[in-house]
RNA sequence: GCCCCUGUGGCGGAAUGGUAGACGCGAACGACUCAAAAUCGUUUGCCGCAAGGCGUGCCCGUUCGAGUCGGGCCAGGGGCACCA
């Protein structure tokens, strides 16, 4: 059981049990169990024993701690698939274990942390799960530059990991934490992919790749830089592979509509998705060699514009231009010259158009008896619609530079307003709308017209067809990597690609691999590849790529909501717990995971998996938390040297070294980054600052969608109000007498608010209720009022401050955890005023205000108006012609 | 090049077309203290002694009234890109 390089598991669903008794950890990164309840005998909250409800100061240091051990073993953020209760599924993008959390997490978590707990108190039955990202390249290069093992890095980083996020209070459900390279994880990762497989969802294709020479691997694209590999530094080699594809263009059209119903996500997002989905509607045609039956197939979407051709293109690397250039040296060497040309966009900006005529002419589909010239271009792109273009210098840019380079016709065929002439002046294309001209039969039309007559026509003809084309591309999943799912999948001899069957799952990674050179441990491994057919039992070889790391991200949420052991999921119960109610995570998720969750969430549910339609129904891309930087001038070389914010004395407006005392310079507020040194470590200012005063700083200030700038003056002032809130409380006493009418509606309206700010994100908004109405209750002389209103900022402060309310909580003798407790109902009739101020501006411009009771009728509002003396002097005399009463809020007197 | 977002005090930022600057940070002054820290109080958009005037990147417009709506610019940030 569990020996290394075992090829094929045949007690998948039992496994898990298995394993676990065995003691074993697997090859991979197997999680801690749940930690142990506590016993039933003990009743009382252990934590509030430890409270000390006369200290004058709250101690974070050891309050935070004991906190944290009574939510684990009251086990109070366990979320019940069976409940009730009206559902929440709040989540946060998992991370991926490098080892430490960073500060950008804590904002990310915080938020979440407040929404989830906010829901909790609000009576949902929450969801709020972590895990962990664990499959990728950090873990390998780990491997090759300390030679530890991928499995035994990831599994410390993750205890590092969770160990941090426990210290900041989060409410998590731990008991359904999961990573993605635990083979229980990866296992139905692979059941999943041979479904989808069965569905023809998964398909093999020989594929260019970039591969570099040195570190023989396939890179991203992402991780070529100026045509050389990221870490190797090698030219990056194009090489065609036989890759594994997910087919999510077939879900392109519903992916694109599927945007409009995501209103509660950011527009920028779903524009960004748009883009990158990219669907042209246009017209495919062949333009034929004369007295041929070939001929040049092109794309456009602007088939109106056809009368105004002026020459066909095709792209340096399209297979005419190569067959061409076995005989043409020349060509040879264009198309050897356009490969030259740079990638980068300030070189495509402004690299030159240039072309190769052929020779070749090709027939215009709409008048055979016209010729146009056929060139090979380097502005046209094979893999993009056709990889053929048709010319129409007057309405495109490219086309025009391009015509006017070469001298060819340029005919103006969608008028410019008032201008219809043939010929087109000036370099610069009119690509707008207007009436067709200078087209025979089209003339009149106005665009959109043309383009539907024009592809009738063809389409009638039998020469072309209107057609959709899409920049979106399959999916290819195949990385030549070790630290990843393996794909399963048995190369046969005789049998073809054969699937791994559903009981010999998972195929499980071999432990025994090395990194000391480059390339594919599970290439080299001596026996892992080597198995027995599972259709003809003849000798095989197992497939050694494995799954992107996007993969394991696309389906995670689904996992967190159902966990059974013998499937990925139970559809019952993700159907309860789908979609996400609120995802929280970063910007640069925007296209790739994003768009890769969604297309599996449908294509799980095109087979039958699940009744999902869209997984995330509220998106939330939070803003970075920045910090100023500190440097100097190295004089030896002229380059700045940055310190840490930690070696810095800061001033009002100057900074100093502090093991030098002498000045730096202070720089521009700008992303955490290490090159910059302007990072801080949560574990250090959760140690100095304790949990509370780390989550109310993240919350603070900056609305979560923008930046924000950490600095040092600010937490300590959110230090200084925990503690501030901490006297406040101490001062509760419930003995009290009398009624502050002032105050309980100020408390039912901070109630009210605040909890709209929290369900809208706007956590800025909702802290600076609560400081409004601390200040109120501090004023506020000792009344019943002012307890309850005590009690109810408690409540108010619990999902942000947890540990402090908390302990307060067990100090005022609130029953249970206020983890628990309710969130405080407030009276409607409350959150009126009696009394309104009301403004008084003479054409338009403030010149008093007056205080009356709400309701007060129009004409006495007016009265009281003209009879303030600050009015009369800004009227001096003048007649009023004009009176605007807007009631309970203002009067403008119109002079 | 195209598309999107953002521009408000010394700083982060509030503000259903209706009192611009809530709240926080910072700063100043005061109280407490032998002193400091902590705490508490007062002040804090700009000009002006005041009355008052000016003020939400700039210019126009709509409106009784514009930070907010429309048009045109400028600046900063981001995304996409020889996409036919």
């Amino acid at each position: 059981m569990g020996r290394p390089g075992r090829e094929v598991r045949t007690d998948f669903p039992h496994r898990r049990q298995a394993d676990k008794d065995s003691g074993r950890a697997g090859v991979a990164c197997q999680l801690n169990p749940p930690s142990s309840t506590s016993s039933p005998l003990d009743k009382t909250l252990p934590a509030a024993r430890g409270a000390n409800m006369t200290a004058e100061r709250f101690d974070p240091a050891s309050a935070d701690q004991r906190w944290q051990r009574a939510w684990d073993e009251a086990q109070s953020f366990r979320a019940d698939d069976t409940s009730a209760k009206p559902r929440s599924y709040v989540l946060e993008m998992f991370p991926y274990p490098s080892g430490r959390i960073h500060i950008g997490h804590v904002r990310n978590y915080t938020m979440g942390d407040v929404l989830a707990r906010a829901k909790k108190m609000q009576g949902y039955e929450v969801l709020h799960p972590m895990g962990w990202d664990a499959f990728g390249m950090p873990a390998e290069n780990a491997a090759m530059e300390k030679g530890v093992h991928p499995g035994g890095w990831t599994r410390d980083n993750i205890a590092n990991m969770k160990a941090q996020l426990k210290r900041l209070g989060f409410a998590l459900d731990w008991s359904r934490e999961l990573a993605t390279c635990d083979p229980e994880y990866y296992g139905h990762e692979q059941a999943l992919f041979l479904d989808l497989y069965a569905a023809g969802l998964v398909y093999r294709k020989e594929s260019a790749v970039n591969w570099d020479p040195v570190d023989m691997t396939v890179l991203a694209n992402e991780q070529v830089i100026d045509g050389r590999g990221w870490r190797s530094g090698a030219l990056v080699e194009k090489r065609k592979l036989n890759q594994w594809f997910l087919k999510i263009t077939q879900f392109a059209d519903d992916l694109l509509a599927g945007l409009g119903s995501l209103d509660k996500w950011p527009e920028k997002v779903r524009l960004m998705q748009e883009n990158w989905i990219g669907k042209s509607q246009g017209l495919r045609c062949t333009f034929r060699f004369p007295g041929s039956a070939e001929g040049v197939e092109v794309f456009t979407t602007r088939p109106d514009t056809l009368f105004g051709a002026s020459f066909v293109a095709i792209a340096a690397d399209h297979p005419l231009a190569q067959q061409m250039a076995e005989t043409v040296p020349e060509l040879a060497e264009f198309i050897a010259d356009c490969k030259r040309g740079g990638t980068t966009a300030a070189e495509l900006e402004t690299a030159e158009k240039k072309g190769f005529n052929t020779g070749l002419s090709a027939e215009h589909p709409l008048k055979p008896s016209w010729h146009l010239p056929v060139y090979v271009a380097n502005f046209v792109l094979m893999d993009y619609g056709t990889g053929a273009v048709f010319g129409c210098p007057a309405h495109d840019q490219r086309d025009l530079d391009f015509a006017r380079k070469y001298e060819l016709p340029v005919t103006r065929v969608v008028a410019d307003g008032d201008e219809t002439g043939s010929t087109f002046d000036g370099n610069e294309a009119y690509t707008g709308p207007g009436r067709i001209v200078n087209s025979e039969w089209l003339d009149g039309m106005d665009v959109e017209s043309a383009k539907a007559a024009v592809i009738a026509r063809a389409a009638h003809e039998g020469w072309g067809e209107g057609t959709t084309v899409w920049r979106l591309r399959d999916w290819g999943v195949s990385r030549q990597r070790y630290w990843g799912t393996p794909i399963p999948f048995i190369h046969c001899g005789t049998c073809g690609v054969v699937p791994v069957p559903k009981d010999q799952l998972p195929v499980t990674l071999p432990e025994d691999v090395s990194f000391d050179v480059p390339g594919n441990p599970l290439l080299r491994h001596p026996t892992w590849k080597h198995v027995d057919c599972p259709q003809c039992g003849g000798k095989a070889e197992r497939e050694t790529d494995t799954l992107d790391t996007f993969v394991d991200s696309s389906w995670y949420f689904l996992r967190f909501a159902s966990q059974p052991a013998d499937k990925p999921f139970d559809p019952e119960v993700i159907r309860r717990w789908l979609p996400v109610e609120q995802y929280i995570g970063g910007i640069e998720h925007a296209i790739l995971h994003l768009l890769y969750a969604r297309f599996w969430t449908r294509a799980l549910a095109h087979i039958g998996l699940i009744d999902v339609k869209e997984p995330f129904g509220s998106l939330f891309t939070q803003g970075m938390v920045t910090h100023e930087t500190y440097s100097r001038i190295d004089p030896a070389n002229g380059q700045p040297v940055y310190f840490s914010p930690a070696d810095i004395e800061r001033g009002a407006d100057s900074a100093v070294l502090k093991a030098d005392g002498a000045p730096v310079e202070i720089g521009r507020v700008i992303k955490m980054s290490k090159s910059k040194k302007n990072v801080v470590d949560p574990d250090d200012i959760i140690a100095q600052y304790g949990a509370d005063a780390v989550r109310w700083f993240m919350l603070s200030d900056s609305p979560p969608e923008r930046d924000l700038p950490w600095s040092e003056a600010g937490i300590e002032g959110c230090a200084r109000f925990v503690q501030r809130l901490w006297r406040l409380f101490g001062q509760y006493d419930p003995a009290a007498t009398g009624e502050d009418k002032a105050l309980d509606r100020k408390r039912d309206q901070t109630v009210q608010a605040a909890g709209q700010d929290i369900a809208s994100l706007g956590f800025n908004k909702a802290v600076a209720r609560i400081y409004e109405l601390t200040g109120a209750v501090e004023k506020a002389a000792p009344s019943a009022s002012r307890s309850a209103a005590i009690r109810v900022l408690l409540l108010l402060a619990a999902p942000m401050m947890p540990h402090l309310a908390e302990e307060a909580w067990a100090a005022i003798g609130g029953e249970g955890l206020v983890a628990d407790a309710a969130w405080p109902p407030v009276d409607p009739a409350l959150l009126v005023e009696d009394e309104v101020t009301i403004a008084i501006q003479v054409l338009g411009k403030l010149r008093d205000t007056i205080t009356v009771p709400k309701g007060l009728p129009r004409e006495e509002i007016e009265a009281l108006a003209l009879a303030s003396d600050k009015v009369q002097r800004a009227l001096d005399g003048k007649a009023v012609k004009k009176v605007i009463v807007v009631p309970d809020r203002l009067v403008n007197l119109v002079a």
